[in-house]
RNA sequence: GCCGCUAUCGUCCAGGGGACUAGGACGCCGCCCUCUCACGGCGGAAACCCGGGUUCGAAUCCCGGUAGCGGUACCA
């Protein structure tokens, strides 16, 4: 029986959290939430330049929207800074690290001699001044990976890596690994594009007399057009997901299926399900494209799982408006994502929007006005004013014309909603009222043909 | 360039030496349901990157090529 599992997830603050790191988030909430573990939220704010308060605000709050929580933190790793510096000193006292005025552009003169293979391998500077570089072993680093297997680099590749610039500051690879080994972090669970920095991070380890925790490099994930999804590029922040209308729950069943996949068939998966069943071993190598049409058809059937009170619940709080119940019941079935809720009932609140090619289409012939202006004085009589009574007045209407039943439909569905796809005719009217109705459809009569 | 990772339908995920006539889901196409749009039901098209090797047998193992991706910062 081994300890609980501490994960962490560590985004930087330099934009919003995408999905990709929702996905990351997630597979560790995963791993902390099955095995009794803790999961510990770090903030990597050490790029000063780039990272903001808002930004991290954005995170915690896309985080916590997703229903992603977390035991410990957030912690800053700026605040952790004395910490990092305490160390460095010790790596420089021990002759494990040494500042070198050598920069980027040295490295590059460096490799033009002795080869692009060859990794840059630096001189203490004389004044005891300058960025602090590692120095790197002769002997193999070897990343145990617990969805890739073993990844092998070899020292001699390797550049001496700076770990603090020159005013003492510690940089990413040095950090995470003083971070994560004394937050006690035993599964480390990020982007492959992580991969390459590992050897790195495991110098600092070994430097610290410590054994590194486990990895496991997810596969990074791709926009539709097969490049790397970032926040610059292919957007789809968790934000943006949100204002876009799908579900939590939805998103969490779907990004968990992104890099992930058990033997069995299922693909609704609940999330106590996923908390079940999720496995790093059982991780895709492969990277994989978000795909949003998918996600919409998932979400849609989170959407129909719930109540119809649910239901109105959250359209109310996302549409901002409220006595939504009534135009819910009857449109319920036919939305993927909250936002596709107003485009087809709000009509039933705001009043028929405007289709110019609808109304031409079944609104402007001689016959459509007719059988509109039939079924206006079928549905004055209707008693009462049910969707029954109303499906068997108007199709009374369409037996007597001899037309299609679309001919009568269509004209009527323009004429009080203004367009032609809207939830069921009858149950539409019975929810709009005669009163409503009648004043729309004499409206639509009205208006030039 | 160098270092590294990856390679099954358009996409995601299964399968992983003979059970493969390669399975499921989204999407797509057709049909059914039907007042529109959806939902739902039924059916269909659709993939093992290429070349060698190992083996009685390879989509599955090995090597090479190719392609894609990541890293190559005093960013994270």
């Amino acid at each position: 029986m081994s300890a609980p599992p501490r994960v962490r997830f560590a985004p930087s603050p330099t934009g919003a959290l995408h999905i990709g790191g929702a996905r990351a988030a997630l597979y560790n909430w995963l791993v902390a939430r099955k095995a009794g573990g803790s999961m510990v939220l770090r903030i990597e704010d050490t790029d000063r330049e780039r990272s903001t308060p808002e930004n991290v605000e954005q995170i915690l709050d896309a985080l916590q929207w997703l229903g992603i929580d977390w035991d410990e933190g957030p912690i800053s790793q700026v605040e952790r800074s004395g910490r990092h510096r305490q160390v460095l000193d010790d790596l420089l006292a021990r002759g494990l690290a040494y500042r070198t005025a050598a920069t980027a552009e040295d490295v590059k003169v460096y490799k033009r001699e002795h080869g692009d293979a060859v990794g840059y391998r630096g001189e203490p500077s004389a004044d005891g001044e300058g960025a602090v570089r590692l120095r790197v072993p002769e002997h193999e680093l070897v990343v145990h990976d617990l969805v890739r297997g073993d990844t092998t680099f070899r020292p001699e590749h390797l550049d001496e890596p700076v770990v603090a610039r020159a005013d003492g500051t510690a940089l990413y690879n040095f950090a995470v690994a003083v971070d994560d080994h004394d937050a006690a972090i035993t599964h480390v669970i990020r982007g492959e594009d992580h991969l390459s920095n590992t050897p790195k991070q495991l110098l600092v380890y070994a430097a610290l007399g410590a054994e590194p925790p486990a990895f496991a490099h997810l596969p990074l994930l791709h926009g539709h057009d097969g490049k790397k999804l970032s926040k610059r590029h292919g957007a789809a922040s968790v934000q943006e997901l949100r204002a876009a209308g799908y579900l939590p729950a939805a998103i969490r069943n779907y990004i968990a299926l992104l890099g992930w996949g058990d033997t069995d068939a299922e693909t609704l998966i609940a999330t106590d399900d996923l908390i079940e069943r999720f496995e790093l071993s059982r991780v895709s190598r492969n990277p994989a494209r978000f795909d949003e049409p998918k996600l919409r058809w998932m979400n849609g059937r989170y959407l129909r799982e719930l109540s119809l009170d649910e239901l109105t619940a959250e359209l109310e709080r996302f549409t901002g408006r409220d006595g939504l119940r009534p135009g819910v019941e009857i449109s319920a079935e036919k939305i993927q994502t909250l936002a596709d809720f107003w485009p087809l009932a709000g009509f039933l609140y705001d009043g028929p929007v405007d289709d110019p090619k609808a109304r031409k289409k079944w609104l402007a012939a001689a016959e459509h006005r007719e059988a509109l202006t039939d079924a206006r004085a079928a549905l004055a009589d209707v008693e009462p004013f049910t969707v029954e009574a109303i499906d068997a007045a108007l199709r009374d209407v369409v037996a007597a014309r001899g037309t299609k039943a679309k001919d009568v439909f269509q004209p009527v569905r323009v004429a009080v909603a203004g367009t032609a796809a809207s939830p069921g005719l009858f149950e539409s009217l019975a929810v709009l009222g005669r009163e409503e109705a009648l004043s729309r459809i004499d409206v639509a009569l009205r208006a030039p043909a």
